[in-house]
DNA sequence: TTGTATGCGTTATCAT
DNA sequence: ATGATAACGCATACAA
């Protein structure tokens, strides 16, 4: 690889004059520029970038961290990030943990050794103190689709309470009492909060909330499909399913139907998160639609201001999310 | 952040016996290395990898570059790599194209500047000459999932083509003849390859391939939809739609049922991939499965011994496909 | 077994 | 406007 220095011998000039080209200072004549930028093409120079890092104390590297990649869901989210990143010379390390604690540490690892300038975090686990509070001690970091009181650690999300509350009530008012809840993987503060919302929702109405109804999940169909199995079970059949995820919500579709029982007719079933995949079911999945784009790109525009040690005055914004009905869960409203 | 000056200072020895005792090397006395390690520990000190970087020449990550991690598919693939990246020591930086040309000049950037080890590609596009040639003449690098004949690019799939003309023959038993085909995304090799074996196995039962049973699709669900509803668009109908991946067949299914038709009793759907979704379809899709996880363990370990520029005699692997029989195609057979 | 000194390729400071 | 040079943190050749 060509270096610096045989950009410059080339060149005739000093390594110092072709930094400042790469570094598109003006204080270098235009002449003596245009010679080093045909240098440059000559020899094919890119910097190397270790040495950059190394020198500047950055590695124009953030990696985002998620429970696994498998979710579709994350897609237009990293989009979201990409956008942002690109425009800022920000390149993008997916880290996709698996719930698991030695990935994680690699994770951390990396953000330890300075490899990164920063985190943002898809989602908080229960533990927040441990991950969370490590990774902050020697990183920007910023909590995607989640939130946490902590005023140092920027946040961007809908508020999955309130939403939660929002879809229940929506089975409510279509008639259903008895109403199932398969959650999301519980090691996730989300589905903690997903639950809570559905609980509420029960209460308000003066439904007792009952413990078999509600049944540990996780984020593939599979785990909606079990759920939904043990659910089925029970002597007493639940009037509807309420997946904590639209995976989970997929697979509990599917278990009821694979029962010999009609979607919406005689189960109704409903997700959360609108994935590209919960238009194309038979019947379509009534879900809740959370802008996922935009938070991927908030998300990054808070890294972007921690990274540059900005203050951010708001450090926690909630955005709005809606419910989108479809065919899953009978009868339409006439609002949503 | 503490360097190894501040340990070599604090455990009192010099920073060469530092970076031994890092470096797990063995001549060192194992007195003096238990002093090492507590003031490491002390200063909670992890070596910089910029600054390793710099001096070993290489960065220990490898980067995967892929079309699209919207799709599902690469899920199990990618956790097949890091199976064996994780042992030898590398990370893994992912990758998404989208078929877009800025995007993937960027990761090309990425390998001209020394940021990364090692490529694993994830299926050529068809202007091989251009993408892959710019790549292998900076980085090692492998090809996943596609095959092309350098002896110099080691590549690790399936044979597309004939697993192809396999799932278009069960089409063709169980009595079909008026099979369309929509593509995967064009600019894909593997979406041209799996085009021949389709047509392949029309010729060899005397069938004429007819221009208007074949339609473009993509990879994405709305792909097969669109796809669908033109080929349902027309005077005759198909018997069978063959999408050459399943997401294209899982949009067009659902095209075909919402034309108020019904899969199979009317028109056999069959995909390409066995992705998650492909059994929580109603009716289920077959589909053609293709060992993921593998493939990615085969790619790592192909990418590893390029890196250590050790020989690879057999530098392209064949795995084996099998076709997995479901509900979206009618009657089953005994055997596969 | 341990220490000294050099260089990896940059950027930035200070001269000129 | 340009050049000489120090420093970033580490691994290693060589010396002791």
């Amino acid at each position: 690889m060509a270096t610096i220095h045989d950009v410059a011998k080339l060149a005739n000039v000093s390594i110092a004059t072709v930094s400042r080209v790469t570094s598109n200072e003006n204080n270098v004549n235009e002449k003596t520029k245009e010679r080093v930028m045909k240098a440059m093409e000559e020899l094919g120079y890119k910097p190397n970038s270790a040495a950059r890092t190394l020198r500047m104390a950055q590695s124009n590297i953030i990696v985002v961290l998620m429970i696994n990649i498998k979710n579709p869901f994350f897609a237009e989210f990293i989009r979201g990030i990409e956008d942002v990143a690109r425009e800022a010379g920000y390149y993008l390390l997916i880290g996709s943990t698996d719930g698991e604690a030695d990935k994680e540490k690699e994770y951390i690892d990396l953000i330890l050794e300075n490899r990164v300038d920063g985190v943002i975090l898809t989602t908080a686990g229960i533990d927040v103190n441990s991950t969370i509070e490590k990774i902050h001690q020697n990183s920007p970091i910023v909590l995607a689709f989640d939130y946490i009181p902590d005023p140092d650690i920027p946040s961007i999300s809908i508020d999955n309470e309130s939403a939660s509350r929002k879809i229940t009530n929506h089975l409510i008012s279509l008639g259903h009492r008895r109403i199932a809840h398969i959650t999301g993987d519980m090691r996730r503060l989300q589905s903690q909060t997903r639950l809570s919302g559905y609980k509420q929702a029960l209460y308000q109405h003066g439904i007792p909330v009952e413990e078999s109804l509600i049944q540990e999940g996780g984020y593939q169909f599979e785990d909606g499909y079990l759920a939904a199995q043990k659910l089925l079970s029970f002597e007493k059949l639940p009037a509807a399913i309420y997946g904590g995820n639209d995976n989970v919500a997929i697979g509990a579709l599917k278990a009821v139907q694979d029962a010999g029982l009609r979607v919406p007719e005689d189960i109704a079933v409903v997700g959360f998160d609108d994935v590209e995949m919960s238009s194309f079911t038979t019947p379509r999945l009534t879900t809740i639609h959370q802008p996922r784009f935009e938070i991927g790109k908030r998300a990054m525009e808070f890294l972007l201001k921690k990274i540059k040690q900005e203050k951010i005055d708001r450090p926690h914004i909630i955005l709005e999310d809606h419910l989108v009905v479809r065919e899953s869960c009978g009868e339409k409203l006439k609002g949503e």
